[in-house]
DNA sequence: TCAATTAGTCAAAGAAACATGACTGCTCAA
DNA sequence: TTGAGCAGTCATGTTTCTTTGACTAATTGA
């Protein structure tokens, strides 16, 4: 015999453990944003613009390999933009976008949330 | 020699790339609800009340071994309370406590968020 | 008394994430 | 023209995360 969570018996069928269609929709940005270096990366690129191996040396004990692969998640999620300067010396930019900034106001919510435990 | 960001000369040191001793102070709530199992054991608890063998079988591919240390870690960090049930049949509920809720409210944002992409 | 349910734990295996080190190709100042 | 920096890629190895399956121990209904 089975027992739904009130302790009553459930005669038909266990509905509320069927597999559920309804995810929660803020799985697919936390999962964007979460992971090793992502949250520090785009701490920094909302202090400024990002460069490759500057932000390399910003991040001590990451490798080419993981910022590199981080960086083009983000701009593929349109989170970073990626842009070539035609200075001297030439370089590659990483800036936020405008989605960028209203994905940091999830960072801005969860200080705040931690801050006062 | 070396460049800086705007492309001068840095004559002194590479100030701008010395590791950061100022950490995103998002991460630790990040990485607590972040993982495989947790934002879907939040959002189910905003929903009502856990138990474990029903959770596991609302999370298809889930294990108990991941499971039961999303709830541990949950528990610890204050944003679920385990309480004994003394009612037939007896039986352990999980709930959202204070913080719980606050921390949902990231969800929230979150998933507004990413629904005007 | 027996079988099922609840709520787990533990060891081992498999998968996923991440780091290391070598290598590429371009630019730029000396 | 050489050496250094920039912005990566790629193969390999390690570490960390997750699943699998066996097991425990109590409760409960038939």
């Amino acid at each position: 015999m089975v027992y739904n969570e009130c302790g009553q018996k459930e005669v038909t069928t266990l509905h509320h453990d069927l597999p559920n269609y309804m995810d929660c929709p803020a799985e697919p940005i936390l999962k964007l944003i979460s992971g090793k270096w992502k949250p520090q990366i785009l701490y920094l690129a909302s202090k400024g613009t990002l460069r490759f191996n500057s932000l390399l040396r910003q991040l001590p004990g990451s490798s080419k390999q993981s910022v590199s692969a981080a960086l083009r998640e983000l701009e593929e999620a349109q989170i970073l933009v990626k842009r070539i300067v035609q200075e001297k010396p030439l370089h590659i930019e990483y800036t936020l976008t405008e989605k960028g900034h209203s994905t940091l106001l999830i960072f801005r919510l969860a200080s705040s949330v931690s801050k006062h435990d």
